[in-house]
DNA sequence: CGATGGTGGTTCAACTTTTAAACAGTACCT
DNA sequence: AGGTACTGTTTAAAAGTTGAACCACCATCG
């Protein structure tokens, strides 16, 4: 089958997503370099650990959250682990698992690092949108996310039962 | 000030965002690691390149389209060099600049990939948008990649006096 | 029980990329 | 000429990523 092009429209919204993507990644990953002393990714992985009841997570379904393997994740969190931000302690239920723990000291470099952070997401983001645009916005990538997925996606979006926050503020 | 937290569909709205642009980005460097043997970031100086009425540009200009450090730069041509996509040409007008050229080599492996490239934005962005979310996606990042230039953004866009498209297709 | 196969997590070595600072050469302006 | 600013590269160090190999442990089934 011959090639579908994309259409002029297209084309320039995949451009337009493409640059701002990057740049956004790029700002975030300055600007928490600058404010928690880690990258995005580092950063999200205590904000994923700060919503839950215990501030932990098993290794693997850490790595499910976050999609990425776990080797990755592994020396992620070695490195978290001398930063003092994160501890890892051995799983009682499965001798052979090992769970990521958020330390009191992660809790407050996150508390720290959050309105910064919220604030460059607002500024760069969502300061332009309207109401419906955020709706389109979340529509849209939900729905790429379930396309990249393979399966649906839906299902794996409230994976871990305790998902749910207790109270507090998201740390984004 | 106080912090001004994201509301829920914000909150929704921004996870949904970092979560498929990461998968995006990544099944992007597979795929295009697979079918032309490089990321997608060496993907798009190739593409960028083609775009141009010689197939050529300044090293700096370049740096400046992609939003990527000169140095940056310097170490991701000189590695396509290395595969012969791209080949160096010293300025004529200023004898401090260097021009990236793409080759024909160059310009093949960009037309054997950019279809399988092509259907890859197409199944996993476009495919489920309507027309409208397409004009919606345009909309809201070209804001973004605006509010994070500092500058107007609008300005630097149509920069380049031959970023004109002479025919043929975009390879994205 | 005890073999078997699968899972959780880490380790290791090779590699790629990124960064920042320093540098040499060239342009331009007065 | 002299000073300043720009181009592009180099360099060394650091950081991150991958994939395979690996060990310890779980689960199951005969």
């Amino acid at each position: 089958m011959t090639t579908r092009w994309l259409t002029p429209e297209e084309q320039r919204a995949w451009r337009a997503y493409i640059a701002a993507s990057h740049l956004l990644e790029d700002a975030l990953d300055r600007q928490l370099q600058q404010e928690a002393g880690m990258p995005h990714l580092y950063y999200t992985i205590l904000a994923t650990l700060s919503e839950t009841p215990h501030h932990c997570l098993r290794m693997t379904d850490l790595a499910e959250a976050l999609k990425i393997t776990r080797s990755r994740l592994t020396y992620a969190v070695t490195r978290l682990e001398k930063d003092g931000v994160v501890r890892r302690q051995d799983c009682s239920m499965d001798k052979r698992g090992s769970l990521a723990i958020l330390t009191d000291e992660g809790m407050a470099v996150l508390e720290r690092a959050a309105p910064g952070h919220v604030e460059m997401v607002r500024s760069a983001l969502f300061e332009h949108l309207t109401p419906e645009q955020v709706g389109q916005l979340e529509e849209i990538f939900t729905g790429v996310a379930g396309a990249l997925q393979g399966d649906g996606g839906k299902a794996a979006s409230d994976d871990l039962p305790w998902r749910r926050r207790s109270s507090g503020q998201q740390c984004t």
